[in-house]
DNA sequence: CGCATTTTCAAACATATGTTTGGAACGATT
DNA sequence: AATCGTTCCAAACATATGTTTGAAAATGCG
């Protein structure tokens, strides 16, 4: 009962990788097992079929996120709401450009929005709408005055928007400019950016 | 000469389609060429190859959205900073968003973003890289005093993340959202948040 | 019309890919 | 050591898909 979840694991491994960079339908079982060193046949034994495996990707890589970066984001409960939108986007991008298995949870979301596939519905009412909530949290309390769902919403797309930027557009990023690093103190100078872009345009919006 | 070119037409425009609703690799010959009325071998007749008709479909969709919607956005050039910026931000939200070719170019690039082919880079010097250039021109000018290359670049990417998020996070948007309506009227609701909360954090950034 | 070129078509081809299968190897338990 | 359930594996299978082919149909032209 040991090569049995090593293999399992293994697997789910491999697979997280593939489907994160080649997306559910490009990915291969073969090129997976290859990876996993495993045999063509152990997708089916371990998961039923490939479909199963990439469910089971993704809640692994869910969970391995959520673990990562916690939504609670290691704030005292005194933090100001400025600190905790920092908190909320420096979270968000650090998991954009982790490696590993945070990045590619970002990726498969990424490619679910693309090319849906059964498992997006679940995903988005799991992960996408539970981190909307609680921005949506944050936007309200920096708002210069109560403000009506619709601009709250239209806040929460602008500052959300901002941020997926860097997983939606990457390859045009680097390629117009190959000079941007993203390295850990790149990131928080961009954290720091979209916060008080982000600050201003709240109280644009609430004024 | 005339049912050659008609052909060659149908099998543009079905490939349009279901290149932008699949992407390249998950598109099919087969299927294609069923929408198109066509014989399974017209496409390797008249493209050589898939990739040829992806090509060519790449190629027409963005003739067919930039003539749509122009870059020079029928502005007069007396127009202000804020004008500008709100006739960009709506003529890529109107791209994104309309029904056909404009909207199958949007949904190529998305395609494009999440898994590169070869056409990636042109595509990128060709439209994406000049639109971003355009839109340099428009904060540079809106900047509350001459700003450095890395400030405005962040801002471009905060502008252009907040448009593109509806291109690249829509089924999230609507399932989240499903009261969320996008015609014309609330496009330019939405252009006017857009352009106010970019406003504000531009000049908070440049202040 | 007669002929050459172009275009269409049904079928076949080659390859890739998810899945199944029957048996072998393995590990735990008695 | 013997047995039983689990896991692994090489091979085969069924299907999907891009491409090719050779002939038929259509088209242009004198």
């Amino acid at each position: 009962m040991r090569t049995n979840l090593e293999t399992q694991q293994r697997l789910l491994e491999a697979a997280g990788e593939i489907f994160a960079t080649r997306g559910f339908r490009a990915a291969t079982v073969r090129e997976i097992c290859q990876r996993a060193g495993a045999n063509i046949a152990a997708v089916n034994y371990h998961f039923g079929d490939k479909e199963g495996l990439y469910f089971a990707v993704l809640k692994s890589c869910s969970e391995a996120a959520l673990k990562k970066y916690p939504p609670t984001l290691g704030l005292k409960p005194t933090a100001t709401g400025e600190e905790r939108l920092l908190a909320f986007v420096r979270s968000l991008l650090l998991r954009i450009f982790d490696e590993g298995r945070p990045s590619w949870h970002s990726k498969l979301i990424a490619h679910e929005m693309a090319e849906p596939t059964k498992a997006l519905a679940a995903l988005i009412d799991k992960v996408y709408a539970p981190a909307l909530k609680q921005l949506e949290m944050i936007v309200r309390d920096l708002a210069s005055r109560p403000a009506s769902v619709a601009v709250v919403r239209q806040c929460l797309f602008s500052i959300l928007g901002q941020c997926l930027y860097f997983q939606n557009s990457r390859p045009a990023i680097q390629h117009i400019h190959p000079e941007q690093g993203f390295a850990p103190a790149d990131l928080e100078r961009l954290a720091k950016h979209i916060t008080q872009f982000s600050l201003a345009g709240i109280r644009q919006a609430t004024k």
